[in-house]
DNA sequence: CGCTCCGTGACAGAAAAATAACATTTGCAG
DNA sequence: CTGCAAATGTTATTTTTCTGTCACGGAGCG
């Protein structure tokens, strides 16, 4: 990584970068993570402010310019001049890796391009009565069960823990283990009645016949449903409320599920920016929770 | 990297370079010699000032000005302000902030915006030595164990079951639940030597202290590591035989999984491709067995 | 001459960065 | 659990740097 004749008393650019790796281990956290964050967008840092740096690493500025003085430049100031150095016009090296990037190999460009097409769909769909009347089903649900079965269960169950901090009572509906118990019609007074209820189900291809079977369960006891699929589904309108279909279609090995991922992030979003404060309270005291269970 | 979706409105940088180029032989002389100057060192401009651009040039400071405003842009001001928006890494107008709400539709561009660049970035990464390395080490693994945990766990779930699609001998590791009864090690000779496997983890922030400790643990029984992480992680390259870093910020309530869930769904594929078929012959006895199950 | 191009210098406003003093939190040893 | 020291954030203030603007003058040219 050494430029050959950089013969500059000054410390040089991609000395610092190797003198942050190494500095790294030994730093504290949060200037750990801001050093972090450097080392890994060094080429792009060109037209950072230390204000904006800052923000993006989620510290605060005196923090930028403790951590820059350690590693032994002026500050932001000291910076700047060294990528001025370092990158000067003159040179022949190329300093922003966002203009050129090393040819990525032409699957792998096809297949970002399928992704980024298919993130263009979900969000315009974002944008649809489709997904308005699916987030306000979730949100003015009373309680909301999310499911999906083989391929997405995984991404079903942690869409369950996030809309579980975007609203109250929602849980993860693992049809196999419990039975439905779950589903059993309240006898007494506990319980909601299954018509405030709203079941978000996910579900690709190759669909799983339990999908279809519960969606019709729930339509029958009067709760609503809606879908979030992959684009071949053929079943989910004739009995959900709502329908969101995320293209899978990539070219990969598997199929993506990345647009499924994508549109789920979206419907959270969308369900906490319909709580009274945009979910803002809830997200408070999950932080507070998560510090205080000492998860991190 | 080719411009072919510049589907949405971005006042692009690429834009004012054709613009440049257009105006370039109607200009008075002073101003062509910049002009050119721009043009040719369009992509290492980030760093200059109005005032070193003049001197690198041999103009004044205020021609530097005018030909910049006589394009369309507000100075210099202008100028940053359009590469910011092109090269922007990760930017996302402060999500939760509270104070200002911005139409739905700009917040939405903006965190698309955010998830294409994370793509570019993912993918980009895909063509690096981290990156062979990493999926090498999982496909010469003679077992390979998963994990991840809070608000990933079901996306480590999920990228087990798909890497059990690519290659065998791949299993979830619950590290709360078994306790790591699968880490015993083996005593008789079942069971793969510790330095034959290898572990994948796949963690975010609010980084949880199992990861670390499960890394630390896996690493003193010889066992291979390898780590998709988020952007802001400093921990795992000091434990870990290749990491990935899929940016997460987008904007939305919670942090996006898109990133994480793309770079995985390239592991597996890059994990299969390295099988001695390509992993046809098990995708294929895959979709048997999901056929049948599915019958009934 | 009148016009455009271009440079100079002075100045003001804005943004960025450094600095210092102080409050809070966190980590950790005792 | 206590309490100290390091780490981090806050706030306010100052300094530096960057830009834009204005007024002016000189040079070239039809």
């Amino acid at each position: 990584m050494s430029e050959g004749f950089a013969s500059y008393p000054t410390v040089s650019f991609s000395e610092l970068a190797e003198k942050i790796d190494a500095a790294l281990p030994g730093l504290p956290t949060q200037e750990a993570r801001l050093a972090q964050f450097m080392l890994l967008n060094i080429d792009k840092l060109a037209l950072e402010t230390g204000r904006t740096l800052a923000a993006k690493v989620g510290v605060s500025e005196v923090t930028v310019g403790r951590l820059l003085r350690r590693l032994g430049c002026d500050g932001m100031r000291g910076l700047k001049a060294m990528m001025r150095e370092q990158y000067s016009l003159s040179a022949g090296a190329r300093p922003m890796a966002g203009g050129e990037a090393p040819a990525m190999n032409d699957r792998l460009e096809r297949v970002l391009g399928a992704e980024i097409d298919a993130l263009h769909s979900i969000f315009q769909q974002a944008g649809s009565n489709a997904f308005r009347e699916l987030a306000k089903r979730l949100a003015e649900a009373q309680g909301v069960y999310v499911t999906g079965f083989q391929s997405v269960r995984g991404i079903a169950e942690d869409c369950a823990r996030r809309l579980a901090i975007a609203r109250p009572n929602v849980r993860y509906l693992s049809a196999h283990d419990s039975m439905l118990a779950e589903w059993l019609l309240p006898s007494g007074e506990g319980g909601d009645r299954p018509e405030d209820t709203c079941l978000l189900l996910i579900d690709v291809v190759p669909y799983a016949r339990e999908s279809q079977d519960l969606a019709r369960i729930a339509r029958d006891q009067g709760r609503r449903c809606v879908v979030v699929t992959d684009e071949y589904c053929h079943w989910a309108k004739d009995v959900a409320d709502a329908v969101l279909h995320a293209p899978s279609r990539s070219g990969l090995f598997l199929e993506s599920t990345v647009g499924i991922v994508s549109a789920l992030n979206l419907v959270v979003d969308g369900v906490a920016g319909l709580q009274d404060d945009g979910g803002r309270q809830r997200i408070d005291q999950w932080k507070l929770m998560a510090r205080d269970v000492r998860l991190f």
